[in-house]
DNA sequence: AATTCCTCATTGTCTATGACAATTTTGGCT
DNA sequence: AGCCAAAATTGTCATAGACAATGAGGAATT
């Protein structure tokens, strides 16, 4: 276990900053404070990439840099623990929470399986996702945002839950007058559970849905809609997500494809963002999922009586 | 639809290729051409960002830029063609696959599940993952890269694929002899289907495999690497990505791990990388999962007999 | 004839600093 | 209080030169 000293490039593949903005925050803030080597080039010790993940944690909960980068780690990661109390909103059912995150951080994945599967037995997929998974995975979240888990851990979870909805999922019939939905995230968002919960909530409204996964380039998400004859397409934000990108990104998906598909952008990034992009209708919850589809076939009918009355 | 013009940090996201990368082929081989808005900031043409997208690909199976980026599109795109025909290794059950492809443009997704399902039932686990997955997932990369199929075409296979993965390799019992795996990807690499067949053929051997899921940062497969007192990290790269890239994050990695802890490094990758990073054990097919796993369980007998005989 | 080694060309990444647009915060004014 | 304008904050883009790591081609050796 040598010094372990990281290239601007590994600390930007580990924190998820940017060079330029590694290089700006040098110049600004004092921090970091990079050693260099024989090439003059930046090499970070170690400690300052732990620092720099903590704050990378922070500004995804909504501190802006000026306030943190220069503070020392200690109060930094006091501020994150103090996050956890801020964000959570006990819905209830807390106590079940806490004993999840017990099984979690023991990694006892077939135990965590075994217990979110005796609840999706017992509430079928709709009742799981809203009553269970949706708020759960807030939990998750928040445990996360608050450093009382890893994100493997996190990932440990996601994997348990997405093996019992694409389960359940596989038996469900679409219903010919609900819209074709093409499921995906942008490039750059990982999380693939807001997709999952979403094509539970629209699949047992009867709507068809096709998951393309994470990560689809602009232009192949396009050309997905045209092949499949989709009628929405619906985008995933989780608020690891730098909200900048994603409305650049939904902006231009937006300018790529016909008007009539409509674009619903959903996830938990959309309770930090203010104003939405034009033309993209945002899913605040998926409370939100039934009614929109509701909309959607009023407008479809509505549209048929006009323009086509015979189709 | 407009002009669709697209900023250089737009182009990065949809080809992949960095900014400096995209700057520092404009002064080289004079592409792409940018237009430059108010603020003298590139602005690329939607034709040029498709070019770029097809040189992409043809890097990927390892011609270098020189000989491509000036090139018209038309020779590019005859070459893409071409190398379905120079990389295409008949196996045999070729007429097969391309029955596959055939039911996959179609975007049938529930026969292209029923198809493969058919053959998991036939073959078991490890048969269907060493006699179908394997090549067929060879087979599907190459139509990518010769353009005739596109990628959320390859999505929608690797979902069918996947699904039927997990579902299978859920009864299959762990054996206290064999070593306990941690597998996941490295930062940018998104493909889970090297995951999912490595998991296949490491559980039928026995071996207790826990999944990251991919993209992991290496902080964290160390921090799991622990939690987990995994004995081997398996780390699956596909040809997607770039070998700098990759050689730096397993050498990274191999720094911050106890050398008592192998990484096994397989995936497609390793057919076009000639030398391996010292300390990390190159899988260039599934075939070397079982003697590696041999291998393994050899030493461990040897050291304990060695060094703990009671325990 | 095959293999190893050496050299040259290729290529991506890094450096530095200035500039600026987009957003958020602040302060003053109804 | 509520709202608008001014100021501060912040990330990204531009420029051009430098260099290390890789690949390719040829020469020398086994």
């Amino acid at each position: 276990m040598a010094k372990s000293l990281t290239s601007i490039a590994a600390v930007e593949r580990d924190t998820g900053l940017s060079k330029d903005t590694l290089r700006v925050w040098e110049r600004r803030y004092g921090f970091p404070t990079p050693l260099r080597d024989g090439n003059g080039e930046r090499v970070y010790p170690r400690d300052q990439v732990e620092k720099l993940r903590v704050i990378r944690r922070l500004m995804d909960s909504g501190i802006r840099p000026s306030k943190i980068v220069a503070e020392p780690l200690s109060k930094l990661n006091a501020q994150l623990a103090s996050r956890l109390v801020a964000d959570q909103q006990p819905p209830g059912e807390c106590l079940a929470f806490e004993a999840v995150l017990r099984v979690l951080k023991a990694h006892q994945a077939t135990k965590l399986y075994q217990q979110l599967a005796h609840e999706l037995g017992r509430r079928g997929p709709k009742g799981f996702v809203l009553d269970i998974v949706a708020p759960l995975n807030t939990f998750i979240g928040a445990a996360w945002a608050a450093g009382r888990i890893e994100i493997f851990e996190e990932h440990l979870y996601t994997e348990q839950v997405r093996i019992l909805l694409r389960q359940s999922l596989g038996t469900l019939m679409p219903d010919a007058r609900m819209p074709c939905v093409v499921l995906t995230t942008l490039p750059g968002e990982q999380h693939e559970l807001g997709i999952l919960m979403a094509q539970a909530c629209l699949a047992v409204d009867g709507a068809h849905c096709i998951s393309l996964g994470v990560q689809t380039p602009i232009p192949d998400i396009v050309k997905a809609a045209h092949a499949h004859h989709a009628d929405v397409i619906g985008i995933s934000c989780s608020e690891a997500m730098r909200i900048n990108r994603v409305r650049e990104g939904l902006a231009d998906l937006r300018m790529n494809l016909e008007c009539e598909i409509e674009i619903w952008a959903g996830g938990s990034l959309w309770r930090r963002a203010k104003n939405a992009v034009p033309g993209v209708k945002p899913m605040v919850s998926l409370t939100d999922i039934p009614s929109a589809l509701d909309a959607w076939r009023e407008k479809r009918v509505f549209r048929e009586h006009q323009g086509n009355p015979s189709g």
